[in-house]
Order: structure tokens, then C-alpha cells, then sequence
DNA sequence: CTATAATACGTTATACTATAACACGTCAAT
DNA sequence: ATTGACGTGTTATAGTATAACGTATTATAG
């Protein structure tokens, strides 16, 4: 099982940085970030998040073109059978995401798939708006 | 009431060729097939997109850095009122695209947006499959 | 009528996102 | 000792999108 133990160094610097961030970051940013740990070139953080991304560990967001540390170890992170659809919160005030689960949502679309005779293989739900800490402070 | 009428000759080029394809398209294939036709830079291209998508009449698959014509005059383009939110089921294999409703798909996001207390501008649904043509086609 | 504002248009340059292709190093298993 | 798998580093390039400038057209207000 591949869990956050054999991670090569690169990639545990990758995931350690969108860890240690609560909020998404692009490609770039990462390598902003990561250049005084010896990543200089675009390549070796896409390969790193390709890698996180095919193990669980970190999902990206399509409709930022960001990426995000995966919120739920138990929802895919080590655990990759089990997992389900992740549907992400995007707050365009405070840029933080909320990642939940969304299984009554899955069984939706999956009805909807169901209908088409289409075969699901993977997918994106990214919902943008106003998370409830930014709605609230809005008001003051 | 924006319709298909008040479109300027760049957005009516763009829609028109969107409307033409079945498949989605991306910015760049729609300059390549409107050179002829006058547009030769991208901003001519991605302007026509914004308005056409602000008025509904095109949707952009975040998933896939493309483009397509709504499939719904009824859902969105010219009854910008009554619009819902739109499932996009993408055939990896054939290229296509089919977009529904799904309101009950809206519904099941509504809840988890309200267990939040998040409020919800816009929502991105796409999912990555096998459509039933390919799918049977498959079997041959 | 002419000034103003709003909209559309065209162009150049540039920013941002992502991958191809090549080279080198390490290490385990034959 | 060689092979193969993997991780790494680098250069170059492909693909996606927008900023910023200038011009033309049209509608409306004064």
C-alpha cells in the first residue's frame, strides 16, 4: 500500500508544502516556494504532483488550476479502494477550499449516468461562492 | 433579452462554429478554423468566448480547456433567468459531450452547501467516461 | 450637430500552465 | 556485470489566457 511513507523527496517536499498551506497553490507557486530546496525547473513539480495525485494524496482543481493537499487520508490518501467522490468547496473570497465527501451527490450523478447508459471513470465537482466564515464577516 | 439575435460578427463567427462541431474545442482550434474568417489573435477569440459564455451560450469545460455550445437554448442561452445547473458527461473516447440538467444533482450539492453554510455562485460538474455509443461499440 | 459614452474591433506583447525529450545516478535482482 | 526500474535534473517548447494599447462604430444626450 502506498502510503506516506515511501514518498521520494521531492514529493514529500511538494506535499509537505500544499500540507503546510491550507489553501490551493499552482505549479509555480509550489516552485516558488520549493527553488531553495533545489526544485529550479516546472518538471519536477509536475512530476512530483502527478504522483501525489495518482496515489490520493493530493487533488487538483480543475477550475483553478490549483492543487490541494487531500483533506480526508481516510477518503483516498492510503487508503485507495475505499475511496469516494470528492466534492470541493471554493471560497473566492479567502481562496481557502473545503473538501467533503458527497456521497449522496455521487449517487445523484450516477443516476444521471445511469439514465445515459454513460461509464463514470472520474469526476470533477469544484463548487465556487462564499464559504460561511467569509458570509458572516461580510455582514460587518 | 440577450439572444441569439444581438450577436456581434466575431460571437456570432464563434458560435456558429462551436454550434457546427458537435465535440468541444478549444480556443486555439477555433482561431485555427476562423483564420479565413478574419480572427488572428487570441484575444479576438477568447472575447467572443467570455461574452458568449456570460450570455449562456457557451459553457467552458474547466476539465478540458475547452469549449462548447450550450446544448440548452431552453436551460441557459436566452432565458438567462430560468437557468440551471448543468452536468457535463465527457466520452474520453469519442471526444463528445453531453450536457443535462441534473437538478437533482443540484439539489444533493444544495444540501452539503447548506450543512456548510456556504453560499454557491457556480458550479463545475464534469464527468470523465465512457459514453453508451462507445461503450457498445467497445464490445465488437 | 458634436460631445460623450459604450461597445466592438485589431494588434503586439507577455504571462501563465504544462509537457517532451534527453542525460545522469542509484539500487535491487537477476 | 548487466539489466531494468525509478528518481532526478535540465533545456526547450507547447498550449492556454490576458494586459494594454489604439481605432472604429454607434447611440444618445446636451
Amino acid at each position: 500500500m502506498a502510503a506516506s511513507a515511501d514518498l521520494s523527496r521531492n514529493n514529500r517536499l511538494v506535499l509537505d508544502a500544499l500540507t503546510g498551506e491550507g489553501t490551493p497553490l499552482s505549479a509555480y507557486q509550489l516552485l516558488d516556494r520549493l527553488r531553495d530546496d533545489g526544485l529550479r525547473a516546472p518538471p519536477q513539480i509536475y512530476r512530483a504532483l502527478k504522483w501525489l495525485a495518482e496515489h490520493g494524496l493530493v487533488h487538483k482543481l480543475e477550475s483553478a488550476n490549483a492543487y490541494v493537499a487531500c483533506a480526508h487520508a481516510t477518503c483516498c490518501g492510503g487508503h485507495v479502494e475505499s475511496r469516494g467522490m470528492a466534492v470541493f468547496f471554493l471560497c473566492e473570497r479567502c481562496g481557502g477550499v473545503k473538501e467533503v465527501a458527497g456521497n449522496a451527490v455521487a449517487s445523484a450523478i450516477d443516476d444521471e449516468a445511469q439514465t445515459l447508459g454513460f461509464i463514470t471513470d472520474a469526476t470533477v465537482l469544484e463548487v465556487h461562492g462564499t464559504c460561511a466564515q467569509c458570509a458572516s464577516a461580510g455582514m460587518a
